[in-house]
DNA sequence: CGTATTTGACCCGCGC
DNA sequence: GCGCGGGTCAAATACG
């Protein structure tokens, strides 16, 4: 027997080898029995026969029925198998042919994107100081800031925020004789529109095929650096002046909330975060803590950190901002996941300020259900009070969208009918629902690290219309999914010519319906492309996963110490205050994420939270 | 001693 | 103009 042979040969040699022996030995067996069975359906009976014929007759008759029976069994089985295999050729040319037809398409679609991007930055270059104008007429782009790029400018120092609301929200080009020559994957919130000013520029690293994703990418190397604090005074006149026809509505600055079950003070997105505030919001017994990025010194990303004031288990994380560095793996995932977030809430509310396109409720919100995940997009300010009607400020200089983790029925129906306990941030105009009715898709658990439920949960609301999941047969299956994966996923969203109307999809409250229609620019394009792409989820599910894989194995130690020391508490949420975190990630130092706790101590307690005027003055 | 955190003070935008 | 609240700064403190 060739199993058995090999399994000998594998004795030998690696025991893997053996494995596989001894497997396919056992495959062997298996199938042999079955040819003897065959065999002997028909051939035994053509000896016994000749044995029975001789002696009864009766048997005789009956072995030769049976072997007719036989004999027509297999014929049908042999029929079948060929109809099998007929079947097996159809599929496959029909899967050919599908596949044929979807690289036409994306082709047809970069084309487009690269006739537009040529325009534009023709017209850009011309007029580039009547640049709002133009803004209306010319394509908008969305950037994932997926890729690499070759160049990371100098950031600002800080203290020039106030300058920036004036500088009609421009982005600085002086920096550009300053820079970081880096390499690596910048991921960030940083997902602007703008007129796209050129594809040409050929793009380095991971996404360096020609793609309108890279050609996003391209134009938003510039916009890398522009700072959370925005840039001083000067660099802000030449911000203003320059660049960004994009940057249409001023303040525009694009915040993704993660809200996820969380035991740890932070939830451990792979970034190293370096607390610098805590404060008292309004509405939260628990302070909320402002963090940013230290992996690199002059990386303007924020994040504010705070438990839900009605769920102490649940944390809500809110980014801001654009790392300007190359992130490590695990980094990269929430960052992509956020980052795919924000566009969509920018493209949204974009969308929702050009006239042009949608009606204003259309516009402002376009919800997409993906595989369970329930997008609500509002960018406009004019949905606040769908959602948030209490929400304080900076619903519009800060359009929130939140990716909702938690599983929690009741908080995610609390969330999704917008509470105004709910917000635990900002004014959340976009919800991004993770959670599901039954089961938890996600969550943030023990040490802080992302475990990711099952693809089966129910999505959060069974009514809606499942869109966007053709032959997406798995999520968490995509656990495994590479970072490489999830930039091909990313760049797909903007690859892929969103030829389905973005679906409509009811609100919480089941009151409002995106109208479809068609989205006849670029921008809309992208964004049709981005909210209806299955692979928007899996993308989300694998950069999520990957949090998976390379925190699970976190330990203590490295470079800096991270373990949060707490003094007490004031009674919020007392459990969370005495874990201490050490999420360091033991390969890397740039891994380690761990910040304190966003809870005030027995000391500070609301005392804390600065700014407290009634008390300090 | 260097680094990270804490926390009171300050700044700014917004609403009244 | 004033108060409120969000956000940030930076000195003080804690920690390894």
């Amino acid at each position: 027997m060739e199993a058995a042979t090999l399994g000998r040969h594998g004795h030998g040699g690696l025991v893997k080898e053996e494995k596989i022996a001894d497997n396919s030995k056992a495959t062997t067996d298996h199938y042999e029995e079955g040819c003897k069975e065959e065999d002997f359906a028909v051939q035994v009976p053509s000896n016994t026969t000749g044995i029975e014929s001789s002696s009864m007759e009766r048997d005789s008759m009956v072995s030769s029925s049976s072997r007719k029976e036989q004999d027509e069994q297999l014929v049908s089985t042999r029929a079948e198998m060929g109809e099998v295999r007929e079947e097996n050729q159809r599929l496959k040319m029909y899967l050919d042919r599908i596949m044929k037809d979807y690289q036409t398409l994306q082709m047809q679609f970069y084309g487009i994107v690269q006739h537009e991007a040529k325009k534009s930055t023709t017209t850009s270059e011309a007029i580039s100081k009547n640049h709002q104008q133009e803004t209306d007429q010319e394509a908008e782009l969305i950037s994932l800031r997926l890729g690499s790029f070759s160049s990371i400018t100098n950031y600002y120092p800080k203290k020039d925020e106030k300058n920036k609301a004036s500088s009609d929200h421009g982005k600085e080009t002086s920096s550009t004789t300053d820079h970081q020559v880096e390499e690596g994957l910048a991921l960030g919130l940083d997902c602007k529109f703008e007129p796209s000013k050129s594809s040409g520029a050929t793009d380095q690293g991971p996404l360096s095929n020609p793609s309108p994703a890279s050609s996003f990418e391209e134009t938003n190397k510039e916009e890398a650096r522009e700072t959370w604090p925005p840039p001083n005074k000067s660099l802000t006149a030449k911000r203003s002046t320059d660049d960004e026809v994009s940057q249409q509505s001023p303040a525009k600055k694009a915040r993704v909330s993660v809200r996820a079950r969380c035991d740890t003070p932070t939830m451990n997105d792979g970034c190293q975060w370096r607390k610098y505030g805590q404060k008292i919001a309004k509405g939260n017994p628990c302070p909320r803590a402002y963090y940013r990025c230290t992996v690199a010194p002059s990386c303007p990303v924020r994040k504010q950190v705070q438990r839900c004031a009605d769920d102490m288990s649940i944390l809500t994380t809110t980014y801001e901002g654009t790392h300007n560095h190359p992130l490590p793996i695990s980094a990269t995932a929430m960052a992509s996941t956020t980052s795919a977030a924000a566009s969509m809430l920018l493209s949204a509310s974009t969308t929702s300020s050009s006239r042009s396109v949608l009606n204003p409720l259309s516009a402002t919100t376009t919800p997409a259900d993906l595989h369970g995940l329930n997008f609500y997009l509002s960018g406009n300010s004019n949905l606040k009070q769908f959602y948030l009607p209490n929400a304080p400020l900076s619903s519009t200089s800060h359009p929130t969208i939140t990716l909702d983790l938690t599983s929690n029925p009741s908080s995610s129906s609390l969330f999704n009918k917008f509470s105004p306990n709910y917000p635990p941030l900002y004014s959340s105009s976009t919800s991004l629902n993770f959670g599901s009715s039954e089961s938890n898709l996600m969550s943030w658990s023990n040490n802080g690290f992302l475990s990711y439920g099952t693809s089966n949960s129910q999505p959060y609301n069974n009514s809606r219309t499942q869109i966007g999941n053709l032959s997406l047969g798995r999520q968490s299956g995509t656990s495994t999914s590479t970072m490489q994966q999830q930039n091909n996923v990313f760049q797909n969203f903007l690859q892929k010519n969103g030829n389905n109307a973005v679906p409509h999809n009811p609100r919480p409250q089941g009151s409002i319906l995106l109208p479809q229609q068609a989205l006849p620019d670029t921008l809309a394009a992208a964004t049709k492309a981005i909210t209806a792409d299955p692979s928007f989820q899996s993308a989300l599910a694998a950069a999520l996963s990957t949090i998976i894989g390379t925190q699970g194995n976190h330990g203590g130690g490295g470079g800096g110490s991270y373990v949060q020391t707490t003094k007490g508490n004031n009674g919020c949420a007392s459990s969370y205050l005495n874990r201490t975190t050490s999420n360091l990630q033991p390969g890397n130092s740039m891994f380690a994420s761990s910040s304190s706790l966003p809870f005030s101590n027995s000391k500070s307690g609301s005392a804390s939270s600065g700014d407290h005027r009634e008390q300090t003055n």
